[in-house]
DNA sequence: GGGCTCACG
DNA sequence: ACGTACGTGAGCCCG
C-alpha cells in the first residue's frame, strides 16, 4: 500500500508564483489553487497512491519560534492574491473528501515526517511530496520524496530515494541535518557554523558522515587549521541548528494510514468549482450540478402553453393585469414573444406567441401587453423598447430589468447576460435554451424545444429579479434604479431611433481631401526616410525615427520604443519628418475614423444611429457604440470640421446645452470644502480664483499661465493626483508640483480632508458610492500590489464624483424628455456627451428649449453649489457648442 | 486577441 | 522603492 503526502503550502506556493495570476469576475485569485488541483491530478495519475493527503502549516509560531527567536524571523509575510486562496484550496480538498492536517506549534513538515513514520509502522510505503529540501532528510526504503521544481511556468518532478540521493549528496539522507548543521540557512535564518559554507560543510559531512562524529574526532579532524578552529568555536551553534533543522516524526497528530485512502468527490465540489469558474476541470471530471432550477421548476406546477386563439389571449391578458409582474422575453423582431406570470405560491404558467401561429392581430396583441396596465419584467428594456417603438407601438409598464439591475449590483463585472447573472447569483447553470443564440429566437424547428427554451429563459429572469430586487433596496439603489435607470431606457430608445442628421456629401469630400493630403505627406515621409515602410506600424516607424535616422529616442520602452504623439511632440523641431508624421497620424485618425467610418454608418434617413451602452462603465456613465459619437474630434481645428457636418434637419436647429465644471462643483459639494464652494458661489472663472488663492495673488495679476497651472492641479485633484503626473503634465519639476499641491490643500483643506476620508471608508467598506448610491467595488485596495491598491486609491477618489455626474446627467434627461413631451413640443433629445445633451427642434422652438434645458438641467440636485448648465443653438453641432 | 495610438468627457 | 491621473471606443498592426 502506498500513499501519498503533499505539502500543501509548499505546492500552493508554486503554483502562485508559477502561474499568470487568474481572478473570478468577483475579484477572487484562483489561479494557485487551479495550479494545486491541475498539479494534484498528475501526481496522482504519476503514483497512483492507494492513500492521499495534504499538509498545512499553520499561523502560530511553531516550538522552534519558541526556542530561538531568530528561527524564520525574516520570512516575508504571504501575499495578500495567495493568502485568500487557502482557504478555498482547503474547500476544494474538502469537496474532494482528501484528509488535510495541520497542528498548531508544528510545520507541515513535521506532520509529513509523523505520517511518513507511521506509514512505515504500518508497513506502508510513502510518497512525500514538496518543494522544499528539507523533506530529504526522510527518504528510507519505504519512504521517497518527489521534489516539485517550478521552472518558466513547467512544473517538474525528481524522485529521490536513498540511491539518487546518494548520487547526488554522496552522503545518507539523515545527514541532510548535518550538512545543514555546519553550513546553516540564511532563509530559515538557521546560523550554522560561523565561517563554513556548503564546499567545506559537503566535504566534512562526506568524510565523517555526521556532526556528532566530527566532534567525537576533535580535536584531530581532517581539515584546514583554520576550519578546525571555526568548528572549534562554533560547536554549540552547529548543534542548535542540528536541532532546529531535525525534522520532528512524533508530533501529536492523530493518523491512521487507512483512514486517508482515496474516495470519490463530494458532489459540493461541482458548485466549488464553478463558484472558482473552473470550467475545464468541471468538465474534465465530469461533474454535474444536484439539480438545476429548470428541474426544480418541474417539481412545481408548471405550464407551458402556446396561444394560438385571440379568445385565449384576452382572458390571460386579464390574468396579467392583475399579476404582480409578468416576465417578458422577446427576440429582436418580435416574432415570437413568452410571457411568463406566477398564478400561486409554486406554480406558474409561461405562455409562447408565435406570430406565424397566432391567429389573431399580432400588433394589437403587443399593444396590449406592453401597455401600462401590465406590470413587466425583462432583459435589456432600452433594446425591448426600441424594437416596440419601430413597430408603432407606445412600450410602457416596464418595471424591472435584470440586466440594469446587475449593472447596479456590480458594475465592473462586465457580462450580464441572464445565464451569468444566473450563475453569479445562484451558482447554477441555466439551462441553455436551444432555440436562443444571441437573443435571437428562430420560430422555425421544434416547437416543444422552443417552448421549453423560453420558459427556461422566463424563469431564469424571474429568479434574477426575486434576487436582485431586495438587494437593490438593502443598497439604496432602488431610487437610482427605478427613478432614472429604468425610465432612460425609453429616452435612449428614442435617442438612438432618432440619430443625427450627418452631411455624407461633404463628409465624402472631406474624406478625399484628407486622402490627398495623406499621399503627399506620404511621399515626403518616405524620401525623408529613405524608402518606403508602414507608417502606421509603430515598429516600423520606430525603426525608422530612432535606427535609420538616428534620432534620439525619446523614454518609453516596452514593446520598442514609443512613437507616441507626446515622444514625437518633443521631437517636432529636431527633424522636419516627426512633424510630418504627426499632421499624417492626425490625418490617418480623422479620415479612418471619422470621415470613413462616420459615412459607412450614415443609414438610408441620412441619420447616424449610435447604440448607448448602459451597463459599460465602472462609473455609471454611459457609453456609444457602433458609432461611437462620444468621441467626435473637437480639440484641434480640423477635427471639429467633423462637428459641422453634423447637422439639424432643415427647418431646425440644434440645442446644445453642457454642464459648466460638474465635476469640480461636485467635489466642492461632497467634499464640503467651504472656499471652494465660495468661489463657485462667485460667479466667476474658477481656475482663475484657484490660481488667485494658491499663488495669493489677486485675481486681476493671474496670467494665463497661472490660470493654465491651477487647472492642471484641479482636474488632477479629481483624478486621484500624484506630484510626478502633475509635474509632468504642467512641464515643472516634481518638488514644484508638489508645492503647488501643497498650497491647494491648505486652499481647499476640506478637499483634503475629503480625500483621506474617502479612501480610508472605501478600505473599510470595500466599495464607494455616488450620492445616489451608485456603487463600484474596490477590491485593489486589499492588494499588496503597490500599484494595484494605488490605483484602486485613485479610483476611490475619482468615481464618486465621475459618477454623481453621471446619476445628474441621466436624471436631467428623464426630465428633459418628459418636459418636451409635456409641452408637446416636437424638440427631440438625440445626443448625450456625459455633461452635455444635444436637442434637435424646429426654429421656433429654439427659445423654449435652450430655456427648458438650462431649467432642468440645473435644478436636477439641490448642493452647496449652484449646477450652471449653459445652452447654445446652431445650424450644426459646431456651431451649437459656440 | 493584445498592444499601440488617439479621439472624446 | 515601487511608477504614475479617471472614464470610454475604434482602427490598425502583428503574432
Amino acid at each position: 500500500m502506498k500513499l501519498m503526502v503533499i505539502d500543501g503550502n509548499s505546492i500552493i506556493n508554486r503554483s502562485f508564483y508559477g502561474i499568470r495570476p487568474l481572478t473570478t469576475r468577483e475579484g477572487l485569485y484562483t489561479h494557485a489553487v487551479y495550479g494545486f488541483v491541475t498539479t494534484l491530478q498528475r501526481l496522482i495519475d504519476e503514483e497512483k497512491p492507494e492513500a492521499l493527503c495534504v499538509t498545512f502549516d499553520r499561523r502560530e509560531p511553531t516550538f522552534r519560534h519558541l526556542a530561538d527567536e531568530n528561527y524564520k524571523a525574516t520570512r516575508h509575510a504571504m501575499p495578500e492574491e495567495l493568502a485568500m486562496q487557502m482557504p478555498v484550496l482547503k474547500q476544494v480538498l474538502d469537496a474532494m473528501d482528501i484528509p488535510r492536517y495541520e497542528l498548531a506549534g508544528y510545520e507541515a513538515d513535521d506532520l509529513i515526517g509523523t505520517i511518513s513514520r507511521r506509514c512505515e509502522a504500518e508497513g506502508w510505503d510513502c510518497v512525500v511530496v514538496t518543494g522544499d529540501k528539507d523533506s530529504l532528510q526522510l527518504i528510507t526504503d519505504r519512504t521517497t520524496v518527489k521534489l516539485v521544481s517550478t521552472r518558466m511556468g513547467q512544473t517538474t518532478t525528481r524522485d529521490m530515494t536513498p540511491e539518487t540521493f546518494r548520487e547526488a549528496y554522496g552522503f545518507a539522507p539523515i545527514h541532510m541535518i548535518d550538512l545543514k548543521a555546519l553550513m546553516g540557512d540564511s532563509s530559515d535564518n538557521i546560523s550554522g557554523v560561523a565561517g563554513i559554507g556548503e564546499k567545506t560543510a559537503m566535504a566534512l559531512i562526506g568524510r565523517y558522515g555526521s556532526i556528532d562524529a566530527i566532534y567525537d574526532a576533535m580535536p584531530a579532524v581532517e581539515a584546514k587549521p583554520a576550519v578546525v578552529g571555526k568548528l572549534a568555536e562554533g560547536e554549540e551553534s552547529a548543534r542548535h541548528s542540528k536541532w532546529l533543522a531535525t525534522i520532528v516524526t512524533d508530533a501529536p497528530l492523530s493518523f491512521v494510514p487507512q483512514e486517508n485512502l482515496r474516495r470519490p468527490f463530494k458532489p459540493e465540489l461541482y458548485d466549488v468549482f464553478l463558484r472558482l469558474e473552473f470550467k475545464k476541470l468541471i468538465d474534465k471530471y465530469h461533474l454535474t450540478p444536484r439539480q438545476t432550477p429548470a428541474q426544480q421548476r418541474t417539481e412545481c406546477d408548471v405550464t407551458v402553453e402556446t396561444v394560438e386563439d385571440p379568445t385565449r389571449l384576452e382572458e390571460l391578458l386579464a390574468l396579467w393585469r392583475g399579476a404582480d409582474s409578468v416576465t417578458v422575453y422577446a427576440p429582436g423582431d418580435l416574432t415570437a414573444l413568452a410571457v411568463e406570470c406566477q398564478t400561486g405560491e409554486h406554480s406558474s404558467l409561461t405562455v409562447n406567441l408565435l406570430d406565424s401561429r397566432y391567429q389573431g392581430d399580432w400588433e394589437a396583441m403587443l399593444s396590449a401587453l406592453f401597455s401600462a396596465d401590465i406590470a413587466k419584467t425583462s432583459h435589456n428594456v432600452k433594446d425591448l423598447t426600441g424594437a416596440l417603438l419601430s413597430r408603432g407601438i407606445e412600450p410602457e409598464g416596464f418595471t424591472f430589468d435584470t440586466a440594469l439591475a446587475g449593472y447596479l449590483l456590480d458594475a465592473t463585472a462586465g457580462n450580464y447576460g441572464v445565464d451569468r447573472l444566473f450563475l453569479t447569483y445562484y451558482n447554477e447553470e441555466l439551462m441553455q435554451p436551444l432555440h436562443l443564440e444571441e437573443g435571437a429566437f428562430s420560430p422555425l424547428g421544434d416547437t416543444v424545444m422552443a417552448e421549453a427554451a423560453l420558459d427556461s429563459w422566463c424563469s431564469g429572469v424571474s429568479a434574477l429579479r426575486e434576487y436582485q430586487e431586495p438587494k437593490l433596496k438593502e443598497q439604496k439603489l432602488w431610487t437610482l434604479f427605478s427613478e432614472v435607470e429604468l425610465p432612460l431606457c425609453r429616452v435612449l430608445a428614442e435617442m438612438e431611433r432618432s440619430g443625427m442628421k450627418c452631411d455624407g456629401k461633404r463628409l465624402y469630400e472631406f474624406s478625399q481631401w484628407l486622402q490627398g493630403e495623406i499621399d503627399t505627406l506620404e511621399q515626403e515621409i518616405y524620401r525623408q526616410a529613405g524608402g518606403t515602410f508602414n507608417i502606421q506600424s509603430p515598429k516600423q516607424l520606430g525603426k525608422v525615427l530612432f535606427e535609420d535616422l538616428q534620432l534620439p529616442h525619446g523614454k518609453k520602452t516596452k514593446t520598442g520604443w514609443s512613437t507616441g504623439a507626446e515622444v514625437l511632440e518633443n521631437l517636432r523641431y529636431v527633424s522636419p519628418v516627426v512633424d510630418q508624421i504627426l499632421t499624417y497620424r492626425q490625418y490617418t485618425k480623422l479620415k479612418s475614423t471619422y470621415a470613413d467610418g462616420l459615412l459607412k454608418a450614415i443609414g438610408e434617413d441620412g441619420r447616424v444611429h449610435t447604440s448607448f451602452q448602459m451597463t459599460a462603465t465602472a462609473t455609471g456613465r454611459l457609453s456609444s457604440t457602433e458609432p461611437n459619437l462620444q468621441n467626435i474630434p473637437t480639440r484641434t481645428e480640423l477635427g471639429s470640421q467633423i462637428r459641422r457636418l453634423f447637422t439639424a434637419e432643415d427647418g431646425c436647429v440644434l440645442v446644445d446645452a453642457d454642464y459648466s465644471q460638474i465635476e469640480l462643483r461636485l467635489l466642492a459639494h461632497m467634499a464640503n470644502d467651504e472656499a471652494m464652494c465660495q468661489a463657485f458661489r462667485s460667479g466667476g472663472d474658477f481656475h482663475t480664483a484657484t490660481a488667485a488663492s494658491v499663488f495669493h495673488l489677486p485675481p486681476q495679476q493671474v496670467t494665463g499661465e497661472l490660470r493654465r497651472r491651477a487647472k492642471a492641479v484641479n482636474f488632477g485633484i479629481v483624478y486621484g493626483i500624484s506630484a510626478f503626473s502633475l509635474s509632468r503634465d504642467i512641464g515643472v519639476t516634481v518638488a514644484e508640483a508638489k508645492e503647488y499641491m501643497d498650497r491647494y490643500f491648505e486652499t481647499y483643506r476640506g478637499v483634503r480632508q475629503y480625500m483621506t476620508d474617502v479612501v480610508e471608508q472605501a478600505g473599510e467598506r470595500g466599495y464607494v458610492e455616488t450620492l445616489w448610491h451608485r456603487r463600484r467595488a474596490l477590491p485593489e485596495l486589499k492588494s499588496s500590489n503597490f500599484n494595484l491598491r494605488s490605483f484602486g486609491e485613485r479610483v476611490a477618489l475619482n468615481m464618486p464624483v465621475q459618477g454623481t455626474a453621471a446619476d445628474i446627467m441621466k436624471l436631467a434627461m428623464v426630465r428633459v424628455w418628459r418636459r418636451l413631451r409635456g409641452e408637446g413640443l416636437k424638440a427631440r433629445l438625440i445626443m448625450q456627451v456625459h455633461d452635455e445633451l444635444i436637442v434637435e427642434c424646429p426654429e421656433s422652438e429654439q427659445e423654449a428649449v435652450q430655456t427648458l434645458l438650462r431649467q432642468e438641467m440645473e435644478q436636477v440636485a439641490s448642493l452647496k453649489v449652484p449646477l450652471i448648465a449653459e445652452a447654445h443653438a446652431g445650424k450644426n453641432w459646431l456651431e451649437a457648442k459656440e
